[in-house]
DNA sequence: CTGAAAGCGCTAACAC
DNA sequence: GTGTTAGCGCTTTCAG
């Protein structure tokens, strides 16, 4: 009941009582107390009495960090994802997995700086954590060698690390850009644009060249039709603007990410769908409150976390395993936006 | 170059190498490896260079875990947020402002969880973090009271804790409820209905009350206006048919959290903000782009996470000042929804 | 300015 | 069954 020190007679204790204390206050030796602590079935119940009393007496709670510097690990795992505090249903999947695996997770922001992913990556090494999942944004990843070398298990998710082999999970980019493609064509769309990523993300580059091959499996021209790059106002608000206008215009759009996908919402106007076919990769939170109702192609981000996790586990396990590559398929959510009609007048050169 | 182990002529070291074998590899004594490392100015040049080479040549990584051990201090701080992985700035605010401390951040999610609360809370006291920012959502946190006794520095964040007293920032509920009510009565609404948390939430509880509050400051009928509770679309859709038929229905709604405001919007499609008066507490995401686009009471989200963090650094350095709690205020964003003017007819029983 | 030695709080060999 | 004794890898008194 005293505010702080044990109740043991003794004058108030300056510091946090350690194992040492409640040997001494149980009268037993510093092994029992380490055994009661954690469990350990050969005590005797006397002993765990006396023990378990004496912890109570001096509110003693055990180190976590000098049993992991002794044990040699953490129980947690690391994850460096572009946002916490973002939708991320990825991360919560790992979240809740490393969870169900009596693993803590350390979340950090790399906040797509790749100094910041530097920093994040080599001070998980320093903590030595059990292991890393990360989404990798930098070019170059040549940094994690020596602690590759060394046992550190990392696992890259939605992209491929570059430079070092790791284990990686991600979507199917290429199959997700045809569906959404064949989709907008099935609704009579011949002229179809894609806006999406810069082509120096591998994500971006996979989805731009995917669309590319959409266009050229159909027979259609690629003219003008693909705009990769920066996801800015400026940039997503030309790359409309030239896609929409001339004598040809698309009649229909596929954006490549969530952020080009609200780019191009907050440009045209939310009820530009009514007029245009639009297919949106990975979800958009709200996605249904908008009218119309977005069409996308969602990510199984719930399977990419999962996946993420067991993929750490096994390596974690077996550090010398191959590194394995996991292709997580997608599916197309239809609610309105897709499914917009061509204009009849927009068969191409039909003169 | 060589994938692992140093090159310094030995056979292939097992493991990862300590500062001993820098010593040994640098012939210095162990204190200047640790000096050097912890970039200690006191350090002959030669000796730096000796000790880097020797560093570099082993590829030598300082074990985080031993020196946290041993300096007593962790460097991380702890955040037990309802969820990560959602939109939530005042996580993302916490983590920018520890960064610029030099603070690791730990998030989990309690997940609206007690027992996970408790699991997550004293798990980061276990782990001697340096601090804790919770957002409570347990009725009684007493079983903290032996690590707040022990120096453990903790701030609530949104709520106050219940049973014990710490630091607290928050917003101003009832500023907040009282602007949106201000704001739709301006419109010439006369009913107007809230539906909100449950009052077993201290926000629930005191928005709720504001509310009341505010009808009876402008003379207004409380009768059944007033709907706190589960956020359940059974729940919601009951309270928004209670208030929205009968003689006299309600031409004005004020939504007490996020989940609320989508939920009503879920019921009653998008577009019924422009048919009824709606004003939310707190921010939805993608406000903007619904039609009408959503007014709401905005709570300074950014505010709040740096105060936390604030307040939990001020505490560590002085663990026996008081506890305070910081109110932050709230702002409207006008958007539409929360314009729509009252239809002239619901005048209160002018017959 | 550098070197030897003692510990941070815990776990895990070993004996008893 | 329990008790003694070394460490985990680092920082930090103390002497030189």
């Amino acid at each position: 009941m005293s505010p702080a020190g044990g109740g043991s007679g003794a004058a108030g204790r300056p510091k946090r009582p350690t194992m040492v204390d409640v040997a001494r206050e149980a009268g037993v030796a510093l092994r029992t107390v380490s055994r009661v602590v954690n469990d350990d079935p050969t005590v005797g119940p006397e002993y765990v009495a006396k023990v378990k009393a004496a912890i109570a007496a001096l509110n003693f709670r055990p180190d976590e960090r000098a049993r992991q510097l002794r044990t040699g690990v953490t129980g947690t795992i690391g994850a460096a994802v572009r946002r916490i505090a973002e939708i991320n249903p990825a991360l919560a999947a790992i979240e809740q997995t490393a969870r169900a695996s009596g693993l803590t997770l350390l979340a950090s922001s790399t906040d797509f700086d790749e100094a910041r992913e530097r920093d994040i990556l080599l001070s998980m090494c320093r903590q030595r954590l059990d292991g890393i999942i990360v989404e990798p944004i930098g070019e170059n990843h040549g940094y994690l060698e020596a602690e590759l070398a060394d046992g550190m298990p990392v696992v890259a998710m939605d992209r491929p690390m570059s430079g070092i082999s790791v284990d990686c999970v991600m979507s199917d980019n290429a199959a997700g850009i045809g569906m959404a493609f064949h989709h907008l064509h099935q609704h009579g769309h011949r002229r179809v644009a894609y806006i999406g990523d810069s082509e120096r993300v591998y994500s971006g580059r996979e989805r731009a060249a995917a669309f590319r091959a959409a266009l050229l499996a159909h027979g259609l021209p690629v003219d003008g039709l693909v705009h990769p790059g920066e996801i800015t106002a400026e940039r997503v608000g030309a790359a409309l603007e030239s896609v929409l206008s001339g004598p040809d215009p698309a009649t229909a759009l596929i954006t490549g990410n969530t952020d080009t996908t609200l780019a191009v919402l907050r440009r045209l106007g939310p009820a530009a769908a009514s007029r245009l076919g639009i297919v949106g990769f990975d979800e958009v939170p709200l996605a249904d409150l908008l009218q119309p109702a977005l069409t996308v192609v969602a990510q199984d981000t719930a399977n990419i976390g999962r996946t993420a996790v067991e993929l750490l586990r096994a390596r974690i396990a077996d550090p010398s395993r191959p590194a394995q590559r996991v292709v997580v398929p997608v599916a197309m959510r239809v609610r309105g936006s897709g499914e917009v009609a061509a204009p009849a007048a927009s068969a191409v050169n039909a003169g």
